[in-house]
DNA sequence: CGCCTACTGTTCGGGTCCGAACGGTAAGGT
DNA sequence: ACCTTACCGTTCGGACCCGAACAGTAGGCG
């Protein structure tokens, strides 16, 4: 391992790079999948790039992240409702929303509200500045997504879209 | 839009959850491109959900999270490097990086190294513990890697792979 | 040499992000 | 009423994550 020749990555040459490194995989004595590892870790790479591209592009300009935008979104397609169900749509743990909803009604975005009849509950809907500020953001962001999709052929797309509906399904389930 | 019913989404129901937002995004004016929308808001979801599975699974025991293990392997896999090309690998900014190999050199796990050639270069290499415990913890990421990618058919993991390094050197090149 | 430009890694402020621990609330049983 | 159990949102500590600002280094170029 230490006596390994120095070797430069081919940055931006994904194939070459993938090459790579099951050559430098197949020096260890190991059984990889290399299928598994290259679709998981480009879903985390497209992931992390189509992220900093819509935060830059569509949501800089009004100061919000990707999560951010996904809760007034949700908020705004579905209206007021539960906190636990607005963090399962976000896809977030509720610890995690505490912080954004805190983020978001500093900035008069959000509002809290107590359930009077189970007052374990907290009901979150947008103010009419957040409806406003979601109503202007969106269309920025689908725009973006549809130049970060638009990469993929017709095909391709429908294919990645029944993929990734059955990703979502097996870890959900398991 | 504040006249809205209230509404519970399809929690676990994913498709249907899709056509309940087609519905009420009908209501709003405006031109959306949905299939353009469910990608890009599901390789979220997927990236999010698989990186806590990996996370749970596979890195708790040794405390790592997935960008420290990313890190780790990258070093592994290509020998002592230069920083800035590490970040590139992880796909993380500088900075980023600067705070995660500060997690990693308090831990003993990776070493340091102005270059005296050229006093701006950090040369980032792995110490012997380092290359114990990514070796050791490598067999356990690609297994719930395989895990994850399991939920795909062998067509649809061919197709999920080509689309996603097509969405990659889309996004890097744009 | 002195200046200017470019480049590298670090620092900084603000915002997620997680799991675990915590305090408050509800509901069923006794 | 009391107790036990289960559930909800918040708090906490620690770790990422980014862009912007910064200090240090290198390499021209007159």
């Amino acid at each position: 391992m230490s006596a390994r020749p120095p070797h430069q990555p081919h940055l931006g040459d994904l194939i070459g790079a993938e090459r790579d490194i099951v050559a430098r995989l197949a020096e260890v004595d190991l059984d990889v999948d290399y299928d598994a590892l290259a679709v998981v870790s480009n879903i985390f790479r497209v992931a992390a790039m189509a992220r900093r591209r819509i935060e830059q592009v569509a949501l800089a300009p009004e100061r919000l992240s990707w999560t951010a935008f996904t809760t007034l979104w949700v908020l705004w397609i579905w209206g007021e409702m539960e906190s636990r169900h607005l963090a399962a749509e976000a896809n977030v743990t509720k610890g995690t929303l505490t912080g954004v909803l805190d983020t978001l009604e500093g900035r008069g975005l959000i509002t809290r509200r107590r359930r009077t009849s189970d007052r374990r509950l907290v009901m979150v809907a947008l103010t009419d500045e957040g409806a406003e500020v979601i109503a202007r953001v969106f269309p920025n962001v689908n725009a973006t997504e549809v130049e970060v999709a638009g990469h993929l052929s017709s095909r391709q797309r429908r294919a990645m879209a029944g993929g990734l509906r059955a990703m979502v399904r097996g870890l959900a389930e398991s």
